[in-house]
Order: structure tokens, then sequence, then C-alpha cells
DNA sequence: GGAAACGGCGCG
DNA sequence: AAAGCGCGCCGTTTCC
């Protein structure tokens, strides 16, 4: 069945395409690629780019233009610096890589090389002096390689085994590509203030040395605890000898594994390793880098991961760890506008799966809630590790015990990750319900499975292999099904946003000149959104994000019958 | 002396 | 020492 096939039409169809790149003289050159475009080929300057892509926009109308570029990360933050935004795009290189590996028989991609390459690191900027070598992301600019890029690209789509699927991931790759960059753009709004008050309310003063108080103090309170005065706390190898000095017997250093340990070494050693993880990770030394003017610029990496998930580069920002939100804040007449799905992952399985079972027990309601009103199982805690465990593969403990519960339950969805599992297992590719495909066996696979029966340690090896393939491939199309409904979450609402009238209240000049006077997307993270909006726009940004859930729901799967419950607030952190 | 691997832990 | 997926980043250790 075709995505939607009784949904409505896809927003992000049937625009103008325009294409850009450069000239051999370097120039920028667009050219309109409808029949009929009244865009003909077209040199212009940097310095009139941004007012002909703005002036572009506005002709068109609401439904916009799509921009057909090498990159959104190479091309697109030079629009927003001069404040213009633009509806569409596509993003040739990230639509390259989803085309080259979903389409095998579109050969002409898989030859493109120059269309492979990552971008281009921000610090090494072209004309960066002495920088005799451009790359090949530069070379991706070339007007006649882009139009000849794009030929490929459109007959690869049209060969894909569902053509509208494809059309739609590569709508939403693109549109992600976009948010990716508008985020960057506009920034977390990020108070140092606070940051540093919990840094010094957790880790205590620094000292002379740099190490902070409290984190001296418990390192101390270790080493006379394990009789070690000269311990170096921060080697996992000395420390773990140490422990064994002790007679702790353990064989890592694992907060899982000290954890369950009785000994008086172990609170103030556990306590250090939350410590030393805060200062390394997000202490003071990443406020100095990475937030300047009220604003935590991470590069986000639109499908960074192999399922379709963002990766950051720098600063961390998928892994911030929760209680430094607290430092999140709104600017002065601002609000935060926090959104997360409640169990994507699971309800993007039911619908995927057509499993009607799975989709009653979650419409309405928590979904974990909603199995143990099956009987399936007796508590929302053991229904949560079942699913989790379903979704991941788990065979043994608890989560282990429990998945069969769930396979007699919901047959249909369980038939879905099961069946994943079993493809990966036997070396087969599998696909997300856009159709991102997951990579192929590497060329030692075949040859280590021909191995199989050399030795009991062969086979051990093999089946081992088999087994993480077959985890890796039952999660790949739940990990990137639940990646595709985000960026069609973030990719509508990013449109409902920009269709909101600005604010009259005070402006956030921090975020830049395209977003100082708008509601904006402000943080991604998977399942969860933040939008930094007006006071005056709070209450219609926070609708706007439940319009956009339901809309990327109907999206993908058309009238399924499934919900995708929001855990929403606005904050005012003013009041606070 | 720098790159790569490792152990560990933050996030979903 | 992970049973059970996907990441990035840090400090230490090892390798070249």
């Amino acid at each position: 069945m075709p995505p939607g096939a009784d949904a409505p039409a896809s927003p992000w169809s049937d625009v103008e395409r325009i294409a850009v790149g450069r000239s051999a003289g370097g120039d920028i050159v667009v050219i309109g690629l409808d029949h009929g475009s009244e865009v003909a080929r077209r040199p212009l300057t940097a310095a009139e780019f941004p007012a002909w892509v703005a002036q572009r926009e506005h002709e068109a109308g609401p439904r916009g233009v799509r921009w057909v570029w090498p990159s959104t990360a190479a091309w697109y933050p030079r629009l927003l610096d001069a404040g213009v935004r633009v509806t569409k795009a596509h993003d040739l290189r990230l639509c390259h890589a989803i085309l080259r590996d979903a389409v095998p028989a579109a050969t002409a991609l898989v030859a493109a090389t120059a269309w492979d390459a990552p971008d281009a690191e921000e610090g090494s900027s072209p004309g960066a002096l002495f920088d005799l070598d451009p790359g090949p992301a530069a070379h991706r600019d070339d007007l006649d390689g882009v139009l000849a890029e794009i030929a490929r690209q459109d007959d690869a789509a049209a060969r894909a085994v569902d053509p509208a699927r494809m059309r739609l991931l590569l709508a939403a790759e693109s549109a992600g590509s976009l948010v990716a960059a508008e985020m960057r753009a506009a920034g977390v709004p990020w108070s140092a203030e606070r940051h540093a008050r919990i840094l010094e309310e957790t880790l205590g003063r620094r000292r002379g040395d740099g190490t902070p108080e409290r984190m001296a103090e418990l390192a101390a309170e270790v080493r006379v605890r394990l009789g070690d005065p000269s311990l170096a706390i921060d080697s996992p190898a000395r420390l773990l000898a140490a422990l064994r000095r002790a007679g702790i017997r353990v064989t890592s250093t694992s907060r899982w594994e000290l954890r369950d340990v009785d000994h008086p070494a172990i609170a103030p050693l556990l306590a250090y390793k939350k410590l030393a993880r805060l200062l390394t990770a997000n202490g003071w030394a990443w406020l100095d880098e990475w937030v300047h003017d009220g604003r935590f610029r991470p590069l986000y990496l639109p499908g960074g991961v192999v399922t379709g998930r963002w990766a950051t580069s720098g600063g961390g920002a998928l892994q911030l760890p929760r209680r430094l939100r607290e430092a999140l804040r709104a600017d002065d007449g601002w609000r935060i506008v926090s959104a997360d799905v409640a169990q994507l992952e699971p309800r993007v399985l039911a619908a995927m799966a057509r499993d009607t079972r799975m989709a009653d027990a979650a419409r309405g309601r928590d979904l974990y809630e909603g199995i143990v009103a099956t009987g399936a199982v007796a508590h929302r805690s053991e229904a949560k590790v079942a699913m989790l465990g379903a979704m991941y593969g788990a065979t043994t403990g608890d989560a282990g015990r429990l998945v069969p519960r769930l396979r007699r339950a919901f047959p249909a969805a369980m038939a879905a990750v099961d069946g994943a599992a079993a493809t990966g297992e036997a070396g087969g590719v599998v696909s997300t319900w856009l159709g991102r495909t997951s990579p192929g066996v590497d060329p030692g696979w075949a040859a280590a499975a021909r191995s199989a029966g050399a030795s009991a340690e062969a086979e051990r090896r093999v089946r081992a292999a088999r087994r993480d393939r077959g985890r890796f491939t039952r999660n790949f199309i739940v990990q990137g099904t639940a990646a595709e409904w985000a960026l069609a979450w973030l990719a509508d609402l990013r449109l409902r946003l920009a269709a909101l009238p600005p604010t009259e209240g005070p402006a956030a000049a921090a975020s830049g000149p395209a977003f100082a006077r708008r509601a904006h997307i402000a943080y991604f993270l998977h399942d969860e959104v933040i939008v930094h909006a007006p006071a005056d726009r709070a209450d219609e940004a926070a609708q706007a994000i439940r319009d956009a859930s339901a809309s990327a729901g109907r999206l993908l799967f058309g009238s399924f019958p499934l919900d995708f419950r929001l855990d929403l607030a606005i904050r005012d952190d003013a009041a606070k």
C-alpha cells in the first residue's frame, strides 16, 4: 500500500524547481527546471543571490519554490545570514546517498563519486589561503554537474521500489536539512549564567589547579578508602587494579557493575564519576567553547546515522544531560514551547505493521498502559521492557522472558520486527517505511559464512555475527521509520511556524535576522522538539506542533487509526 | 608526537 | 561484564 493512499497530497510536492550551481567562472547560476519555466539560466553575484531568492519565493506565493542545490549545509547559511528563508529544497548530496543505496538499478549514481564526499568542514572554509584543492564538495557546485546529478536522481527515484514513498523520503530528508541549517542559525537559547550556577552547585568552585572542590574531595575520599594515596582515579586500568587490590572483585570500573558492590569506596567513587562526566562533557570549557551571545550553535548532521537519524558534530548537542536543560532559557518576552512524542517507536511499529490491536492499545493513552489493559503483561514497567526488548532483540533476562507475551498479543507488529531480524541474519537488506535501506553485508560476511564449519570457534563467531546483524536490522526498520516520522513532523512544523505573523513584542536578536521576530525550532532530539516563540505567538506555536504531528501521521500512514500523542508544555522562564 | 582504539557514559 | 538498538565525546592508553 502506498503511504497514505487516502491521505492528503504531500505538502511537499508539485512546486516549481530551480537548480542552483556555479558557472566555470565561479558565478552563482540559477535555472528553472520545469517545462516552460520563466527562470532562464541566470548568473548572479554572491551579493545579488539572497535578494533574488527572496524575490522568487515572494512571486511563487505560499507554495514556494524547491531549491535544488548541491547541499543545504553549503548553500543555505548565507541566505539565512541575509535574513532569507526558503520554502523547500532538494539536497542533492543527502538524496544521492539515499538513492545510491536504495536503488541499486541506478548504476549511474554509484559512479558519481563527488556526491559521496561529506560537506566541507566549517573551519576549512573555501578561499582559505594556500588551500589549493577545494575538495570534492566544491566540485559539486558546477552547474552542469548539478544538472546531470538531478537527471540521475530523477531517474533513480522513478525506479525505486515505491517511487511515491521515495519522493516523500527525499523531500523529508531535504526539509530536515533546512531545519538543521535554520536551527544552527537561530541557536539554542542558552543561559551561560544558569549553566555556570549548576556547575558550581554540583561540582563546587574551581581550585587553583582547575579541579573543582567537590570532585577533589571525592577523589581524596576514594583514595583513602582504597588505601591508595596516589591513585590515578581517571585511569580505568589503574582504578580497576586498585579496586582489586582492595579486595573488590569486579572486572571493569563501569557504573552498572560497581553499583552492586558493598564497599565504602564505592559511593564516593560513583559520585566522583558522575561529577567527572559533567565536568569533561559539559563543564566550563564546554561553556566557553560553545555558548556565545546567549546561544548554543551545534552543527547538526541530517542523515548522519545509518537509520536516518541525525547526528551532530561538536558540542554533543544530542547528549545534553537532562539536568542541564534548565540552562535552556527563553529570551525576555519569549517562551519555550517543548513537545515530545510519547512512545514514538512502538507507535511507528504499530502503524508500519498495520497492527490494529497495537494501535487500539495505543490510541488516546499511554501505549504501555494500553498493553497492560490487553492483559498481555501485568505492569507498565513490564510492558515497556518487553516492548523495548522486542524492538532491540532481547533474548535473555526480563525482556527476553516477556517478549513472547507480546508476540501472542500483537502478532502483526512482532512479525514485522522478527521478519526484519530474519532478513538481517540471512545477510539481506531491510528498508524503512519510506524506503531507506540498511547497509548491506561487508565483503567479509560471505567468506566468514563459508568458513563457519572450519572450527567450533569460527562457527561461534559466525553465529554471533548473524545474531548481531539480525538485532541491527530488527531495530533499523523501527528506528529508521521513526526518524522519517520525525522528519515529516519537523518539515510540517517549520512551514506552519513560518506562516505565523511576526511578533510585535521584543525581538530575539541573537536568533539572527531570519528568526529575531518569529517563532522557530530551536532544538530537536529524535522524538522531541523545542520551539522558541515570542510570547504573543506561543499558543499558536504549540498548536502548530500538535497539528504538525497529526499531519506527519497522515502523511506517512494515511488513515491508519493511530495517534501520536505529545507531552507539550509552554514555559515562561521569566516567571521562574 | 599524532592517530586510533578503548573504556566509560550522556542522549534517544 | 552485558544481557538489548543507534549515536558523540572525553581522557587514557596503545600503536606507529
